[in-house]
DNA sequence: ACTCATCACTCGTCAGTACGAGTGACGTCA
DNA sequence: TGACGTCACTCGTACTGACGAGTGATGAGT
């Protein structure tokens, strides 16, 4: 039995001509039966871990088709909110609580080395890939060359063994930076090692890291072995040495529900500070 | 005319227990179709902005029924790749490119301000709205709290007048750290106010942010004007004082297709280094 | 010239039916 | 006791048919 009364809410404040639309129309059966579901999960009559009532016992409880029911259910999975498995059920999704914390805190320790991603010992199954390509639209400006300029590409499979985690790394070099250098050769060196090779070369190096998130492509899904409904988070960090010139460009992509990012801000000289925003 | 070869992959590696699964099984035949689709987008066949072939058309063009059209479709969906519309049709959506670079880097000006949260001129067009709550078992631990106790919370609406971007930001202020301060009285005080407060209070602030991704509540979709298959991003800043007690928490949540985190990273001293991970 | 009803097109929703495919328990058989 | 086939349950895929609802152009009417 659903809930008869669905109240119409006709005065929707009229868009902005944002050309996106989409807006929620409860008056749907299966938005309906979707919603029931929902806040009895979110009630706590389903907690996370349960099954929920198979597709049968939804067509007889709420008294709706087939069709009906699989829409619901499947309007939930891109919510995220339950994970379907074929031959068994639907199993409610508990917090997405990250199991990996990634911290980009630059620390120093006595050696005076420091650490970026901070406490995830990853670990490579396989070998790195390297290739070459060239800046596209979107890394070109980021290195600050012109589309089209020549590269050098590392791609690794990271799995942090504690937690099982994966995380695709992308490493792009360009012919100019790794001109001179091992790079040229050997562009599949580790970053860590990188980064010691050009503060050794008399580089004083820092970094700008961009974090995005997106739904992740379909291989990209399997081979970070992503549960459904879940975002990619894609950090994208630039190595700049003396003079601020750009010299190697990393991306880091990982499944949202299973990492998180921490950055910790301090002014450099806690002087005299007054507005913030 | 579909790809009548289809390679069965049998032999897929066993899973490894995660309970998760969830395999591409290229057999499906919307499958095939959202594939070739999903190709043809790739390619350029069909540029961002386009509108895709409709529903009959592709019915058409395919041989299937108007259902697996559709499962091909709300896959494509899902992937973020098309916009539908109702009365018109698929658009082929373009490349996520954030309009808005929330920039985190500490920088100081002649007055001896600094800006967090850079460039983005926020506006509000509604009131803050103030409440009472207490701190969950996610904001609890954030605050040094324990579960249960009382705080005052401050939900905003910012919009980037430029752009348009939308975000939800949310205080929460710890009675504790309330108490004594005007903001026992006025918690709905703006967050660079409050940073000043403490800073003339003798405070030596810095910042905690965690950066993750999720997807949207109902809710927050429609407040946040997300479009399909857009994911959330959440930044969760903790501000300490000094002795690193955690004095408030806020949150930013905003669009993962119109907006981009940026952090800069450098060590204080520059001195010597070796090595990075 | 302007207004507005109509229509053809689009996607959205819902029903019913059928069969394939994964999972796990149960029971038979060696 | 152990191996294995069967069966009942789950969700996945695919088809048919029908109607509702949003959009834009066309054309009749004023």
């Amino acid at each position: 039995m659903l809930t008869s009364d669905v109240s119409e809410t006709t005065g929707h404040r009229a868009s902005e001509g944002n050309g996106m639309s989409q807006i929620q129309r409860p008056g749907a059966l299966y938005r309906q039966v979707a919603a029931a579901i929902r806040d009895a999960i979110a009630t706590g009559e389903y907690p996370p871990g349960t099954l929920l009532p198979s597709e049968t016992q939804l067509i007889e409880r709420y008294g709706v088709s087939r069709p009906t029911v699989r829409n619901a259910v499947a309007a939930l999975r891109t919510e995220g909110l339950i994970d379907v498995v074929h031959g068994k059920g639907s199993y409610v999704r508990g917090a997405p609580t990250p199991a990996l914390t990634i911290e980009r805190t630059v620390s120093h320790d006595n050696g005076g080395t420091f650490t970026l991603d901070g406490g995830a010992g990853w670990q490579q199954p396989e070998k790195p890939h390297a290739y070459r390509t060239t800046t596209t639209m979107a890394t070109g400006p980021l290195l600050g060359l012109e589309e089209g300029e020549a590269l050098f590409g590392v791609d690794r499979l990271l799995i942090d063994p504690t937690t099982g985690t994966r995380a695709l790394h992308q490493t792009l070099i360009p012919f100019a930076t790794a001109e001179g250098t091992e790079l040229a050769d050997h562009p599949d060196t580790e970053p860590a090692a990188i980064y010691a090779l050009f503060t050794e070369a008399g580089h004083t190096l820092h970094w700008t890291e961009t974090v995005r998130a997106r739904m992740p492509l379909p291989d990209e899904r399997t081979t970070l072995h992503l549960h459904d409904a879940t975002p990619l988070l894609e950090t994208t960090r630039v190595t700049h040495g003396s003079g601020d010139q750009p010299l190697i460009l990393e991306t880091l992509r990982t499944s949202a529900d299973r990492t998180q990012l921490t950055y910790r801000i301090a002014p450099e000289q806690p002087r005299n500070l007054s507005a913030i925003r």
